[in-house]
This record gives C-alpha cells, sequence and structure tokens, in this order.
DNA sequence: CACACTAGGAAGTAAGCACTCACTCACGAG
DNA sequence: CTCGTGAGTGAGTGCTTACTTCCTAGTGTG
C-alpha cells in the first residue's frame, strides 16, 4: 500500500488559484481592508507560500486587478471581433451583460478606478481605461458623444450594482436600471 | 500676569473640525487606510478626545459621509428650488459643477457608493441615492431616460474625476469630459 | 469660596497586520 | 545512495491600529 501522497501542485496553479481568492477578497472588501492571510486560506495554501509567490501584498493586488483588466478587455474585443459600427458598439453593450454576470471582477474593477492613493493602482486603471475606450472608438466608429453614452451608463449600471441594487432592487432604482440598458443597446 | 490661557472651543466646533478632517481622510484614503490618529492631528486634538466625541471609528465615518450626503442633497435641492421642469434639470446640472469644485466630499460620496462590506454604509448610501433621484424625479417632471441620462453622465464624470482625468486629462478622456458635460446641459 | 461640569490629553493595551526564517518533504538524476 | 531542487509550512517578529483608563485644568454658578 503506497503511502497517501499529498497532491502536490506547480508554482503555476498555484498561482491562478491565490488569483482567485485574491480577486474575490479585494473585490469585497478593497484592498486595505482585506488580508493575505484569509486568501492564503482561501486558496488553500499558508500565508507563507502566497509570499513565496507574489513577494508583497501590493505586487498581488497589481496581479490580480491587471488579470481582470484583460479578461474585461478581452470580453470586449472579442464581442467587437469581426463587426463594425453600429453592430460592434450593440454586440459590445450585450458583452457588458455577460461581464455583469460576474459581479466580483467588476467590483474589483471599480475599486481599483476609486482607489485614489496608490499610484500604481491609478496607472493600471488609467491604462485600462484608455485602451477600453480606444478600443471602442476604433471599432463603432461612433462619435465621442455615442461613444461616452455608452461608458456613462455602463458607470451607472456598474455603482447601482456595487450598491446591490441589482440583486435586491428598489422601485426607482428599477427605472434607472431599465433605462440604463435600453440606453446603453440604442448606441447601437 | 494672567497665566496664558489656551482657547477652548465648544464641544460643537470641535465635532466640525474633526469631521472635516476625517471627510479629507476617508475620501483620500479610503475607511480603511484612513487611520484615526492621523484625523485627530488634522483636526488639532489628541486621538483620545476624538473617541471621546464620536465613539468610534466607524460612527465618525458614518458622520462624516452623512453631513457629505446631506450637503449634496442641500446643493441640487437649492439648485432647484423655485423651478421645474426643464430648467430645474438644467440648474441641477450647473449644481454639479459646483459639487465637483470640491473633489473631496465628492470622493467621500464614490468611496462610500462602492463600499460592499459594511451594511450601515451601504444603508445610508441607497438613502442617499433613493433621496436624490426622487428629488431629480421630482422637480423636474422628466420621464426616467432623461432623469438616468442626468445620473450616468454624473457617475461617468465622478469616476473620471477619481482617476484624475479632470486635472491631468489624457486625449481621449478630454473627449469623455467634454461630451458628458454637454450631455448633463441637453438633459434640461 | 466650594462644587459640579466640561474640554482635553498622556500613557497605555490588546489585537491584527504584513512579512520573514528556518525548516521539512517529495522526487528525479547521476 | 547522495545530492540538488521545487513545493510547502509552523512559528515567529516588529509594527500599527482602534480603543481605554485615568488624569488635569479651566469655567460657570451658588
Amino acid at each position: 500500500m503506497t503511502p497517501h501522497t499529498v497532491p502536490r501542485q506547480t508554482a503555476g496553479e498555484r498561482r491562478q488559484a491565490v488569483l482567485d481568492a485574491a480577486t474575490s477578497e479585494f473585490a469585497l472588501k478593497g484592498y486595505h481592508a482585506a488580508s493575505t492571510e484569509e486568501i492564503a486560506r482561501a486558496a488553500g495554501i499558508s500565508q507563507a507560500y502566497l509570499f513565496r509567490l507574489f513577494g508583497s501584498k501590493k505586487d498581488l493586488h497589481v496581479a490580480a486587478a491587471q488579470r481582470s483588466i484583460d479578461e474585461l478587455y478581452r470580453v470586449f474585443a472579442a464581442a467587437a471581433e469581426g463587426r463594425s459600427g453600429e453592430e460592434a458598439l450593440e454586440a459590445m453593450g450585450a458583452a457588458y451583460a455577460e461581464i455583469m454576470q460576474d459581479r466580483t471582477r467588476l467590483m474589483l474593477m471599480l475599486k481599483c478606478w476609486t482607489t485614489t492613493d496608490e499610484p500604481e493602482i491609478r496607472r493600471i486603471s488609467r491604462g485600462a481605461w484608455r485602451e477600453l475606450v480606444d478600443l471602442v472608438e476604433r471599432t463603432s466608429g461612433e462619435p465621442p458623444e455615442v461613444v461616452t453614452r455608452f461608458f456613462a451608463h455602463g458607470m451607472l449600471l456598474t455603482v447601482l450594482m456595487a450598491l446591490d441594487l441589482v440583486d435586491d432592487p428598489e422601485p426607482w432604482s428599477r427605472r434607472l436600471l431599465e433605462a440604463s440598458w435600453k440606453a446603453i443597446e440604442e448606441c447601437g
């Protein structure tokens, strides 16, 4: 009878698991309130190993944020793929609905965008916005008014989601949500 | 020769000074990263006295947030005062410009809206939104599409401000800012 | 004067935090 | 078998934090 060996993973696999856990924690509690101990526990490893894998809490946060930014970009880019003009914008509007399915990722993004100290986070947040706006402008070819409307309603939806008004609505918030979705669709 | 008396203030005055300092700190660093010691120093009192005045960090945060919420509401209400319909909405759009003059207050609001743990903060954030939306709907009498557009562009402006794109813009962000202001004006 | 009351703080305390160190264990190559 | 190495951790360390305890000094009132 072979001695029951503990399953060991590659460092790469562990990194992904830690990034998953970190994304949840940072999205829920924000950078400062999230603790590395909690993240390590959620990822199923020791705190010591977390630091071996990522160096510092800040580096872990940056890595998690960057991964979500890349995923966000890819969802929009995939939606626009092979389309142009109004059709592309409409597809990206639909992509927004898909993105909002995963609260966690979007909440991490919002937390990053509203982090006013921590220049590193601001840097990658601004980079993310620059690339997203550029993508939407390029693929849709629409004028600034339309592109702006698209992002404006996206922001309203995101904030309403942060207030939990998507899952637990009130009469007034239903009106805003509905009108916001319609406005995003009508961009195209 | 009278012994050089230290100027004493009423507790009420001190409370205002502490709320000012707390608003700045919480707006810049967020609830968890802000420290009561720093706030006390900025307000010119000891940490011990801060706790005598406000009981706990959380209570201080709630008090500071509530004060900013009330001020925000009053600015909009004053703008709409004696007006109705499109005129009222236009005046509230102009009020938004005034509100954005004071970054601090608005950043505290945004931080509150994106605080997903801490149920108390979520409660007062939702209350603030409910009252603001109600005010705009009531005084303008506009349909949900228009009211929603008003708040959507307001949110975009607020997020762009958090990213410091108002004071330190980039080409793409100028386009969004300009279009957003125009859209808010055109609501009326 | 005495006395109650309020403004204000020096000096803690206990808990939580990011981060480190010294170490074990499994396994593959020579 | 020995040696090297990558995966993984228990047990800290030093620092920061929210919060408390107990104190002093000024002030209005009889």
